[in-house]
DNA sequence: GGAAGGGGAGGTCAGCTTAC
DNA sequence: GTAAGCTGACCTCCCCTTCC
């Protein structure tokens, strides 16, 4: 492939796979797709399949499947109303696909996590205590530029080669300063998500427009308030943290707290070795 | 000449409706 | 929650044209 015509296609992609994540609860349509970005349905088909090594519906069809379940974790919430969420007209075709892709029903899954968490509220306390956990207030909505990794978390290679080609870009568009912020976004959890599926962007704040090209994207991270989880030391720990994260979920809910989406990200300072887990919270 | 992209045809399958 | 039947969207293959 010519390498204009593959940075064309790497900005497409980028383009589809964010807006398909923003627009999971609509039609997505592959005439609607096409239209984002400018191209025929038949040149989209061909387009996602090479870069995301299956098929634009099978892709779409997973991602929704995978997001009912944080919605799952949600009290409240009944079957009907998550597949609404997740674009299904009705909760059988919602039912179908999900037992398709996790080979059990809806239901049976939330009484299996249900179950779940019955079993560590009893052991809640001594977990509680291990995890340090703060609430702060981003005043400003946070632009950032990003190269996405699609792949098994904390991979060195990819992760490193990433990295490198985030900085190198920055540098050559003279958009590094002090105040830059390193932050990695993890948008699948790797416990419902196949591992070469999971998605991570490495992602570094900018204070300035840039255009991004070829494999770089933008995107904005709205203000708000987060729970902070802070790892200090190296990563080793970073694996264990977002286990505990994950079954902590009932304790930020009796604290109040509730999810709105499952974006997480890492504030990564090398200097310092420490890394903030941020989860969005109301 | 090779890459990119479109057209057509036939098979497959997801999604919807309905019934239980 | 499950199953059957129907419909339309999607996928795949082959071939052709256009573009660089």
């Amino acid at each position: 492939m010519r390498r204009n015509t593959e940075s064309i296609y790497q900005q497409k992609v980028n383009h589809i796979i964010d807006y398909i994540s923003a627009n999971l609860y609509n039609p997505l349509k592959l005439d609607i797709l096409a239209r984002q970005i400018h191209v025929s349905q038949r040149q989209l088909l061909r387009i996602m399949n090479s870069y995301l090594d299956e098929s634009i519906y099978t892709y779409i069809a997973r991602q929704r499947v995978e997001r009912s379940i944080l919605y799952m974790q949600a009290k409240d919430i009944n079957l009907s109303k998550i597949a609404e969420m997740v674009g299904y007209n009705n909760p059988q075709s919602f039912s179908k696909a999900f037992k398709k892709h996790f080979g059990i029903s809806p239901r049976a899954y939330m009484n299996t996590f249900q179950d779940r968490l019955k079993g560590y509220v009893k052991n809640s306390d001594n977990l509680i205590n291990t995890l340090e956990c703060e609430i702060c207030e981003e005043k400003e909505d946070l632009e950032l530029i990003y190269i996405r990794i699609i792949g098994k978390y904390g991979e060195d290679k990819p992760y490193e080669t990433a990295w490198n080609k985030l900085v190198c870009f920055l540098k050559n568009n003279q958009a590094i300063s002090n105040e830059t912020r390193y932050i990695g976004l993890s948008y699948d959890n790797p416990n419902v998500t196949q591992s070469e599926y999971c998605r991570f962007y490495a992602c570094a704040s900018v204070n300035k427009k840039i255009t991004p090209t070829g494999e770089f994207g933008s995107i904005k991270l709205q203000k708000g308030k987060f729970a902070v989880y802070i790892l200090k030391g190296n990563y080793s720990g970073l694996q264990e943290l977002y286990n505990n994260i994950s079954i902590n979920f009932d304790h930020t809910l009796r604290h109040g707290i509730t999810f709105e989406e499952y974006i997480s990200y890492s504030d990564i300072n090398k200097e310092k070795q420490i890394t903030k887990v941020y989860i969005p919270i109301k």
